[in-house]
DNA sequence: AAAATACACTAACAAACGTTTGCTTAAAAG
DNA sequence: CTTTTAAGCAAACGTTTGTTAGTGTATTTT
């Protein structure tokens, strides 16, 4: 078949993470085959495995390099000196970002995780859980000081990181607006929903 | 092994379903066997057979089940006589209901459709982008009434939607508040979202 | 009580799966 | 140019998959 061409400074395995990423997206990862994979990359099945392990290898490889992206973002969010309603505003658009550009890895860490085998599985939710408890603390420091709404902070988690997972449609559908559009779309609703 | 038990008025293919939906929401359509389907129905995998045409079927069951009552619902909302916000709130509160008592089922339906197989597949797909437009088009009447704020209403749809989705995380979360204030926190979130 | 139906079982099937082995060839390093 | 390494291939492996066929046994109907 030839070789899998290698663009600029992407390795061989990054050619497949990424193949990997947009179709486990599309399939499911239970559902995507490794024949499917390589038809993709353009070669053998049995070819894959002179770069990646296994098949499971490549999921919790798209799963952590998003998990570790957003710990960052939020690290730095934590450290700044705002408001709660401007942190979260920051953090939402740091999302819907993540979530238009980056669609393949991002969907497949939020949807298909759960076929991580530990002991990814279990670190991968115990950081998701870690994260949404810190992004609570956000808005509860915000009802505290009256710049929000009193709601019960984790349903506003579960709200706001859901709504955003909802970009999916946006990226399946025809005649979409654009993402800036987007972004001060979803802004404008989920932040005003909070503001008090 | 012995016969499968029936409740009541619920036949034995009803009791397949009920478990399949469990069974699919834990595991993904694509992961979960019809051996382990078996195993917990309390029968061997070939007597299932005896109920139903294939495991396919029962995908589309569970989905069209559920699209079925969101139809009836929002055609019963569409020919209220009340305010587009109050339209709006009736059909969140139904979803948020549904998701909080039939959570196996209409988990399934959410996020496991894409494994049907046509025609079904793309019946369900029609449907649902007939079921969106609906939707929108309430919030766009609310637009130009000036109950609502200048949003696009697509967006809108999609936000609220997906957030409900996400009453999966509510139904996971070990020390979780009652249902009904979970309803009460995400209309006021969403519905505040909106309002001018 | 006899006949018919419903339902469960064991055994097996063909297909698809992830992955390994052993070999060949192209590219990189010396 | 020669040697070494990287990366491709075909073939096969042991499982697991959904499903069917054939048979026996309860339950229901007559």
């Amino acid at each position: 078949m030839g070789r899998i061409k290698t663009n600029n400074n992407a390795s061989r395995k990054d050619i497949i993470l990424q193949k990997a990423a947009i179709l486990f997206k599309e399939k499911g990862f239970k559902a995507a085959s490794m024949r499917e994979l390589a038809e993709v990359v353009g070669v053998e099945a049995a070819s894959l495995y002179n770069h990646i392990k296994s098949k499971n290898e490549l999921l919790h490889e798209i799963c952590f390099s998003v998990a570790n992206k957003y710990n960052e973002k939020l690290e730095q969010i934590e450290s700044m000196d705002a408001s709660a309603l401007k942190k979260i505003e920051e953090l939402l658009r740091f999302h819907i970002i993540s979530m238009v550009q980056n669609f393949d890895e991002v969907f497949v860490s939020d949807r298909e995780w759960k076929y991580l085998t530990d002991p990814y599985l279990s670190n991968f939710q115990t950081q998701r859980r870690t994260y949404r408890k810190r992004f609570a603390a956000i808005i509860e420091d915000g009802i505290k000081k009256k710049e929000i709404k009193k709601i019960d902070a984790t349903t506003a988690v579960l709200i706001m990181l859901h709504a955003i997972s909802g970009i999916e449609s946006w990226h399946r559908s025809k005649q979409k607006i654009s993402g800036a559009e987007l972004e001060e779309n979803m802004i404008t609703i989920l932040v005003g929903g909070l503001k008090k």
